[in-house]
DNA sequence: GGCATTGATTGAAACGATTTAATCAACTGT
DNA sequence: ACAGTTGATTAAATCGTTTCAATCAATGCC
């Protein structure tokens, strides 16, 4: 006997099968003299359920997967927390899953997925792939959008106003007389990226002079801000920007870098505002303006979305949460 | 017939079940003709296997869990990436959980992977887990401990040499000419904490003046760093130490925080020294002096080895791999 | 042409739990 | 003392896949 089983438990505490496991899933069911009994028999032999034998049986797993856009980005990892501390009082294990942005490795976590039968899925897509999230809704998993709302409106989500989050940081940065902004981020296919972006450019539009000079990136890391930076202190003195909005704060973060070495003053020459006010953005080398995403609360209120959708699943209705963002400004764009 | 399965796909295609499971898991089985057969059966009703199904006969899970200590920490998903790295090319599934220094959150995630009979696992221990590590192993889950050494070597690991981190930023405060080092982390009982501080402990020993005075701290991040450093700024004039020495570079953060609010010149008054070497300790206000840790190369070097023990459980020799760390100086201890 | 060999396919038995319906024992009230 | 009820226990079917041994057809060899 490699390792203990029901049958083992049964036959030591002289029950059948059957028993030990209502006393491991509905105690209630059984008397209070044998379910000691087990109990001292699942001790004693160290009997540890076989997971794959129930799922199989339950026809789904009890877990939650999660599919994050980056792992070494704090507002995801934030994100993540939120989530972990509603699933954790419902003891349902979060697996989760990093694209890193890359739509092949999504589509791995999702086949990963759909194989588990996993009961609910959080996803905040990189690709396209809501041909997929349906094939998983019509096999029975849950979705629910995080940071990120369908166009058709079919799958419950939780955002945040990234419109409202583009207009603030622009006129922010109208406010205090900048007219050229550099907006850097991307891919520019990304929602939050394309909706930030026509916030700002809508904002300008609506202040009646200014300018949006959009540096599309390949991914949104602290690499990717030098090499953006670069490219907009490459421009001809007269086009370069005075002032920069960096589509997260990892972004930001390395635009600081990038012009700070190049001898560009900050917030003097360029100003800086960044967005999601990672913790790390209060402490850098020039305390970064920031737009503020409630990223724990983000992950806490889809994850109690996702277990409602997955407790009434027949729910007709789809629900939408927007929760907004809010400016912090910091040297980076103030004397 | 609510979701396809083998059954249906080997109907559709004119073959045994038997068949269909051979095309996809031995397809040099089957007979080309077959197979097309096959494969145009399953896109025909989007099957997807079931794993539960798979796993249950197979005996163990195909995928590696991993338990961090701190997800927000860069420096572990830095880890996470390099052992994301390796798995992928393996097409392995990583389920990560952060135990967040809980020993309740620790064991939890033991008890899913224990069930869920996960072929390998990878784990920085917060508590004391090794009885719980033992029964894995017995079990048939392959385990290898990351960033630590078990003291009774009966585990394959892979580290980073803490004892000479510790040395090297103790004597590089030493060779500055500071004397009395605050050393900032915690929980005492963590063996990295451990092991730096008595690293830390023995350099000033073997220089022959100096101090340390420790603070312990419940966690290890930055609101961990802020109230250590006013312990120490609560401590009589005299007392007060020149330098500080952080366990990582969140709790370093926050030292630098609340010293920059408290009026305190960072490095004349007070000189700081990271661990981790993470991405944004180059970017702070006062760029911080730091351990240089190769995080990704720990990750994938454990996830190889871990492999190996998989493909040979039986494998007598007990590997231990140490890397070792680097010392980046940076303001916060140089003028 | 018959026999052995190879290659492709399949029937049926697992894997380890949960669940349903049935059995059994012990009471209850009359 | 008996039918009816309650509560505890169990036998057997089931979940969806993989695997082993057996079958079958086709080919190669002397």
């Amino acid at each position: 006997m490699a390792v203990a089983q029901v049958r083992d438990v049964a036959a030591l505490a002289g029950v059948s099968p059957a028993t030990v496991s209502n006393a491991l899933n509905h105690p209630a069911k059984v008397s209070s003299a044998t379910l000691a009994r087990i109990e001292a028999a699942i001790d004693e032999l160290g009997y540890v359920r076989n997971d794959a034998a129930r799922q199989l049986r339950a026809g789904t797993n009890h877990a939650i997967g999660m599919i994050v856009l980056d792992i070494a980005n704090p507002f995801f990892t934030d994100v993540a927390r939120g989530v972990e501390d509603i699933l954790i009082a419902d003891s349902r294990p979060l697996i989760l899953g990093n694209s890193a942005q890359e739509p092949t490795r999504e589509v791995s976590y999702l086949d990963l997925f759909e194989q588990q039968r996993m009961s609910g899925v959080l996803i905040t897509p990189a690709g396209d792939v809501m041909d997929r999230l349906r094939r998983l809704r019509d096999r029975g998993t849950s979705v629910v959008l995080v940071d990120r709302m369908s166009r058709a409106k079919e799958f419950s989500s939780v955002s945040i106003d990234d419109k409202m989050g583009g207009r603030i940081a622009t006129e922010h940065l109208l406010d205090i007389g900048r007219r050229r902004i550099g907006f850097i981020g991307g891919p520019g296919g990304l929602s939050q990226v394309k909706t930030r972006l026509s916030a700002a450019r809508a904002a300008v539009d609506k202040h009646g002079s200014g300018e949006i000079v959009f540096v599309e990136t390949e991914t949104m890391n602290a690499q990717a801000g030098r090499w953006g930076a670069e490219q907009l202190l490459a421009l001809p003195r007269a086009q370069r920007p005075d002032a920069v909005f960096a589509a997260n704060d990892l972004v930001a973060l390395g635009v600081l870098q990038a012009l700070t070495l190049a001898g560009v003053r900050v917030p003097d020459d360029i100003a800086i505002v960044g967005y999601d006010d990672i913790e790390f953005a209060a402490s850098a080398a020039i305390p970064l303006s920031s737009v503020r995403q409630p990223a724990q609360q983000l992950g806490s209120a889809a994850a109690t979305l996702l277990l409602d959708v997955i407790a009434d699943p027949a729910g007709t209705t789809v629900k939408h949460t927007t929760l907004k963002p809010e400016l912090v400004v910091r040297r980076s764009t103030s004397a």
